[in-house]
DNA sequence: TCATAATCTACAGTCAACGTAAGGTGATGA
DNA sequence: TCATCACCTTACGTTGACTGTAGATTATGA
């Protein structure tokens, strides 16, 4: 169950065998076992990395900008310099999103008040019909 | 006013001349006029477009996905079943904006328990030290 | 009239995030 | 023995959304 290979793992994620490949060329992600015919096994850490990756990407952040904060996810930081510098992070994150959804809100709502404003329409064009 | 020049509708939508161009070769928005043989003159009406075009661009729809569904925004419908298809389109909006909302409401729930548990943790190391 | 500014067309380049295909290795089961 | 499987590496291709730039044309003000 722990030790996976590719298949495994992309099947669980839902990512292609690729874009794991190319996640790992990027530094997101690494196995954590090469054993002899050099296959990569990963465990279930690397499975929950790939999630927060695919939320992260969710909320909008590029390949590169996860590549520069996946770790602090992950790392259980010691010194309170660095929980510090992940809650920095984590906040930022927070003010992106709470952003986003402000801004989905108002769309939202011009939505809400076209469809408010065809429906009178049709309902107008079939009374009189 | 308006009458206006690729600068101005640039300025004004924040858009770049060269993306103003494109948009065009992607069917997006066409010049309202093309006087003597050279330059575009666009009016109000394109500046809203534009706006629209980003508003959809920051739901997540692909150039091509709002090329198709753009001008169901500016006509005026005037049959019925024009209108009941327009209807259609935006309450598809609506869903997939709610979708996304709920979604980045996860996220914020997830991180703001991130941030919760880590100021605990500081709070703690604070205090022994 | 001439400099300068604004715009034009057309083609090429970039960047992210993969997809796809070719050719190869070691393990496994009939 | 041999086909199949699950993976490997390498490398070129694709798509979406722009962006850059060169060289020509058009408009404007001193």
């Amino acid at each position: 169950m722990s030790k996976m290979q590719i298949g495994e793992l992309a099947a669980r994620t839902g990512l292609s065998q690729r874009t794991i490949h190319f996640y790992e060329e990027k530094r997101l992600i690494s196995p954590s076992e090469r054993e002899g015919r050099g296959y990569r096994y990963y465990d279930e850490q690397t499975l929950r990395r790939l999630e927060k990756i695919s939320a992260l990407k969710e909320i909008g952040l590029s390949l590169d900008e996860i590549a520069g904060v996946i770790d602090l996810y992950f790392q259980d930081e010691t010194g309170i310099m660095g929980k510090r510098r992940v809650l920095e992070i984590l906040q930022g994150h927070l003010k992106g999103t709470e952003a986003r959804i402000v801004s989905l809100q108002g769309f939202r709502k011009d939505t809400k008040a076209s469809i408010k404003k065809l429906e009178g329409l049709i309902a107008k064009a079939e009374g009189r019909g």
